[in-house]
DNA sequence: GTACCTGCAAATGTTTTGCAGTACG
DNA sequence: CGTACTGCAAAACATTTGCAGGTAC
C-alpha cells in the first residue's frame, strides 16, 4: 500500500467514470486521456492539446478544454494554482499532496508532503467550523541552494 | 501594538509608495486608493471600479487596472486567490494572514490567522532548501453550522 | 515645462459556446 | 438509431496596451 496510483489505474478510473457519466469514449478522448496521464509535472490545456495532437492529429481545443472539468471530476487530475501565467494548470492526482513550491529562480513546481501541516490545516478549519473539501497551499518561494552556491541541484540553466 | 493598520495609515503608506516612485497623485488614483481601503471583504478590479465611480465618475478601466499592481506593490493591498469566478482578487493588507478558508455554502471568505501554521509552511520549505516570498493557503470547505443546524452564523440566507 | 497620467478603444490571450455533421453504445 | 461527441469558428471574458490629449509637480 504505497498511496501512489499507476498510470494505467488512474487511466482504469476515468474509463469508469466516464461510463458511469453515460458519456462515451471516443479516440480523442483516449488519446487525451493517455497524454494528460503522461505528464510528470504540472501542465496546462494548451500544452496538453500540443501533446496529444501527437497521438491524434485532429484534437481540437474545444475537446481538451471539455474534456478537463470530467478529468478532474473523476479524481485523475487536480486543478493547481501557479499564478505563474494565466493558464489554469493541471497535474495527475497519483498521490495526495499538501502543497507546491513554486521557485520564482529555478521556475520549477515541487509538490510537498507534510502530514503534520495537512493535520494542522484540517484542525484549524475543524475549530472554526468548516469541513474543508479541498486544501491548497503555495508557496512562491527563493532558491537557497542557486543564492549561496551559485546554481541549482534542480536545474543548472537557471535565470537568477 | 495590535498588528492592525488603520485605514488612515494605509493611506498614508500608498500616497508614500506614489511619492517615492516618483508617481503622480491624481484625482482618479485617489478615489481608487480610498475606494479599496473601504473594502472589509475581497474585491476585483470590476467591484473596486464600480465602487469608484461613486466618487469620480469618470474614472477608466484602465486606471484601476493600472494602479493595482502599485497598491499591491506598496504592501497596501494583497493578492489573493478564491477560484471561485476568473477575476483576480484582492483584499486589503491590514495584517498578516495564513490563509483563507472559502465556504462553498454560505459563499463568504473568512481569514485565517494560526501561527503554528505559518511557521511549519516556512520550515518544510526551509528545510527542503526554499526561502518563502510569499505562503498562500486556501481551504475550501463545506459550512458545518448549515449542515448540522440548518442554518449559518455567517450568512442566514445561503444556497444548501 | 515635462514627465507622467488620463480615458477611450482596440488588442490580447484563454476559455466557452453554437452549430452542423459524425460516431459511439 | 438516438444521444453525445466532434471540429471549426465565433463569442465571451478579464486584462493589457497604444495613443492623443491633459495635468500634477
Amino acid at each position: 500500500m504505497s498511496g501512489v496510483r499507476s498510470d494505467e489505474e488512474l487511466y482504469r478510473i476515468a474509463i469508469d467514470y466516464l461510463r458511469a457519466e453515460k458519456s462515451k469514449l471516443t479516440p480523442p478522448r483516449e488519446a487525451i486521456i493517455r497524454t494528460s496521464l503522461s505528464f510528470a509535472a504540472p501542465f496546462h490545456a494548451e500544452q496538453l492539446l500540443a501533446a496529444a495532437r501527437l497521438r491524434d492529429r485532429l484534437i481540437s481545443v474545444a475537446t481538451v478544454y471539455r474534456l478537463l472539468p470530467l478529468l478532474v471530476k473523476s479524481g485523475v487530475l487536480r486543478e493547481i494554482d501557479l499564478k505563474h501565467d494565466s493558464h489554469q494548470h493541471y497535474e495527475v492526482n497519483r498521490a495526495p499532496t499538501t502543497g507546491h513550491i513554486v521557485c520564482q529562480d529555478c521556475q520549477q513546481v515541487i509538490e510537498v508532503q507534510d502530514a503534520c501541516l495537512t493535520l494542522r490545516e484540517n484542525f484549524v478549519a475543524n475549530s472554526m467550523g468548516f469541513t474543508p473539501t479541498k486544501l491548497s497551499l503555495r508557496i512562491e518561494a527563493a532558491c537557497q541552494d542557486l543564492h549561496e552556491k551559485g546554481h541549482c541541484p534542480r536545474q543548472d540553466g537557471a535565470t537568477p
